[in-house]
DNA sequence: CCTCTAAGTTGGATTAACCAACTCAGCCCG
DNA sequence: CGGGCTGAGTTGGTTAATCCAACTTAGAGG
């Protein structure tokens, strides 16, 4: 399951956790509210042994966090409740909604839909600067930070024009 | 491949094409600027088949598009290309990259940074209102759209107090 | 015709997902 | 005490996906 040393790309390191089939299934459905095992199995109809699996993953990459609850007249059992980092990925769902809702819609509209607690206006994912200035995608850049720079094979095909190159 | 009918969860219905191993990999190469399926096989290092496969994905579901190209002295090949679509996939990568940068530090610092073109002033990933404000992702709030309200058993089991029912 | 290269295919081994059946621990009931 | 009930998993066997290395293919140049 391990990796031999974790990727430079913070986009591969964030999918080394979240990449496998239903993992990001089972956040959003923390995010609906579920937290007990039966909850995310029927609502999921995931398989146990994997969601089993995807659960302990997720406690151990620090986005669940495992508690004991108790019902009267029942014994101690475990549930999974969304930590600082899992609730930090909200935006990521937030992005696959609006993109699926854009370019894959379902015949039936929107089925989630993101606002603001207190006007109930609608809000969107969007790029903002430091000053809170909404950008346009399309005038956004990406350049490479330092951690692509030294060593890894992908600057390899770029070495004799790389950095010239990456102002594009 | 395909499931027997598309979720009516856009998370779920963006995954049905995203979610596949390597998938979100090439498209982040894609806006790095790789068209080649021998640049994405060598950044990458994954297998020709796969990759073969993936690409495939990609141009059925329109995130890529494949476009012919000749170098001087070559046979015709082809390329791939982001299309409007995969443009749009840029804030899911970003919140991505935003989410692996502060909870799965690599400790080089972050890989990538996006920031708006002309100013180069950096640029994060929100949540804003319609008029442009910027709201704090424990401001945002979730609400079933339509989608999910006829039909879904996930709604059915929860409403008119089915809770009782279901664990009787 | 021979060779070179980018872009794939193909075959076989390994790993992951899927599914159904089963276990397990504690609580309640009699 | 023993037996049934329930949520939370395990276990075993089948199917599907991934990985890897070797091979093929189509056209350009020599």
């Amino acid at each position: 399951m391990s990796t031999a040393q974790s990727p430079r790309c913070s986009v591969a390191r964030s999918l080394e956790v979240l990449g496998e089939k239903w993992t990001l299934l089972v956040v959003r459905e923390a995010f609906w509210g579920a937290t007990r095992f039966s909850e995310f199995k029927s609502t999921l109809s995931v398989a146990s042994d994997i969601l089993t699996n995807r659960l302990a993953t997720l406690v151990d990459a620090g986005v669940l966090e495992r508690r004991a609850y108790r019902e009267d007249g029942a014994r101690e059992r475990s549930s999974y409740h969304l930590t600082e980092s899992g609730l930090a990925l909200r935006p990521v769902l937030a992005a696959l909604t609006q993109w699926g809702d854009a370019f894959r819609p379902s015949g039936f509209g929107p089925a989630a839909v993101y606002r603001e607690r207190e006007s109930a206006a609608p809000v969107r994912i969007a790029f903002v600067s430091d000053d809170g200035r909404v950008i346009e995608p399309l005038d956004v850049e990406v350049v490479r930070g330092g951690a692509a720079l030294e060593g890894a094979p992908l600057e390899s095909a770029l070495r004799d024009g790389a950095l010239a190159n990456a102002s594009e």
